[in-house]
RNA sequence: GGUCCCUUCGUCCAGAGGCCUAGGACACCGGGUUCUCAGCCCGGUAACAGGGGUUCGAAUCCCCUAGGGACUGCCA
């Protein structure tokens, strides 16, 4: 059994968007899965479009997604190099056997491939089956002319079609998994094979990703780069799951899983072939549930940049005292980004003072002031405790709890959703509670 | 225009001829818990694009129609 080589060979033309990330997350499991190895490979045969900083960011992305190559151009290995436009000469060698074969013809600086008739160019593909097409359909469809297939360009770059059938064949790729938008581009590579007399590699197209209006995804659709879903505050391990889920379900009805178990129960053959639409929704259930389950360290530092950015005093963050932070919170909160805030006031009371200026009319302040001064005169500084008071209270004042627990959250949060304020003023003590009420002048 | 691909609830995924009066999840709508929100618990709405075959039997196989998409670049 020949061993499992496959890759994800981007365009450094921009970040890694999110469909290139469903494109390298599921060769990555495939590789994982079947103990292969996964390459990276640069594509950057278009010389005015690509350049380092992309190439950077892309890397950094899957970084960021947690997909590790084992083959690359900064990891280097021994099929590389890893940048095509560092392989010029190789491409150039194949075109000119293809010439000398009488199989290619020369248009000045560049070399075209002539597409002979009749030839059977169809392929099995994993997901799609049998693909069955006859080198004659690649005519134009108006004129009735054959088409030929450029090579090499007259830049001496090689063209796409040509250079990934060279490089998968040379780097010994033996599953192709790439975006369905290939799949009209994959007789074209077939007949290269055949010219090249080249064994073919399996392929595997995946279902595209489509926005919300069923179109192909782009800008249009909001956030495209993983990038952009990192700073709304979502997980890696969410989004890959989440991605995962595009295409592919694991046996049973798990929705929410971490990648190992992804790697075990991945198979290409199950990946469906309807093209799938983005929904956020589902991201945000699925990143609830990872952000939840995450232990408090984890937490924490996935919290961490996201208090920095809105300029919470971190000097009281403290692991024990977080932990019984978040028990509290229970599962509020969908991304980072939101537990970030939902939970800023545990650090910092500066930035509950700038959501909340604590206006209210002089009639509703002297109740309040009444009922704080109560509550601050327990003795017995417990939730239960002022609850009872504050039921007592509120009744015989015949306000409502809401009344009072309202502003009293809003006091001690700045947020309207808090966990339950009676607890969270036990948490919080008395001391901080009555400096907190004071600064509104509730007390 | 040509070639190729796709079509199950609003969305994602199950379903690989009888287990389907089509299942799960998200979203949505009710109800419960309640000081808010989230959560949790209970319940509900909602789909096999249409039409022909094949078969004792079809969401599943075949054909046609319709709709959508990709490709059709010396972009990848």
């Amino acid at each position: 059994m020949k061993k499992t080589r496959v890759r994800f060979a981007p365009s450094p033309t921009g970040a890694l968007h999110i469909g290139g990330a469903h494109t390298a997350l599921f060769n990555w499991l495939w590789a994982r899965h079947t103990g292969g190895s996964f390459i990276l490979r640069i594509e950057d045969t278009d010389r005015a479009r690509s350049t380092q900083e992309y190439e950077k960011t892309i890397m950094d992305g899957m970084k960021w997604m947690n997909l590790d190559w084992d083959e690359g151009p900064d990891v280097g290995g021994e099929y590389g190099p890893y940048r095509q436009a560092d392989r010029l000469d190789l491409y150039r060698k194949y075109a000119e056997e293809l010439l000398e074969k009488g199989k290619a013809y020369r248009d000045g600086d560049a070399i075209i491939f002539k597409v002979p008739l009749g030839e059977d160019i169809g392929f099995q593909d994993i997901v799609y089956g049998s693909i069955d097409v006859v080198s004659d359909s690649l005519k134009d469809g108006r004129t009735g002319e054959m088409k030929d297939i450029v090579l090499i360009k007259s830049d001496g770059m090689p063209t796409y079609n040509f250079a990934v059938v060279v490089d998968d064949h040379l780097m010994e790729i033996s599953h192709v998994i790439r975006g369905e938008d290939h799949i009209s581009n994959t007789p074209k590579q077939v007949l290269l094979y055949k010219a090249l007399g080249w064994e073919l590699p399996e392929f595997a197209h995946l279902p595209m990703i489509l926005g919300k209006d069923k179109k192909k995804l782009s800008k249009r659709h909001g956030a495209t780069s993983v990038y952009e879903y990192r700073d709304m505050g979502y997980m890696p391990n969410s989004v890959f799951n989440f991605l995962a889920l595009l295409g592919w379900a694991p046996a049973g009805d798990r929705e929410i899983f971490d990648r190992d178990l992804a790697v075990a129960e991945f198979e290409l053959k199950n990946v469906n072939r309807k093209p799938s639409v983005l929904d956020l929704d589902k991201l945000n259930f699925v990143n609830q549930g990872h952000l939840h389950a995450l232990p408090v360290e984890e937490k924490i530092s996935m919290l961490q940049p996201f208090w920095e950015e809105e300029g919470v005093d971190l000097s009281k963050l403290e692991i024990g005292y977080m932990e019984k932070a978040f028990e509290m919170m229970g599962g509020r909160g969908r991304t980072v980004k939101d537990l970030a805030e939902f939970t800023d006031y545990f650090l910092d009371f500066s930035p509950v003072t700038k959501r909340y200026k604590g206006d209210v009319d002089d009639d509703t302040r002297k109740k309040l002031q009444g009922f704080f001064s109560g509550l601050l005169g327990l003795e017995d500084w417990t939730a239960p405790s002022m609850e009872a008071f504050a039921r007592e209270w509120t009744e015989s004042n015949e306000v409502k709890l809401k009344d009072v627990a309202m502003p009293m959250r809003f006091a001690i949060t700045g947020h309207k959703v808090s966990p339950g304020i009676f607890e969270l003023a036990e948490f919080f003590g008395k001391d901080e509670i009555r400096k907190r009420l004071e600064h509104f002048n509730f007390v």
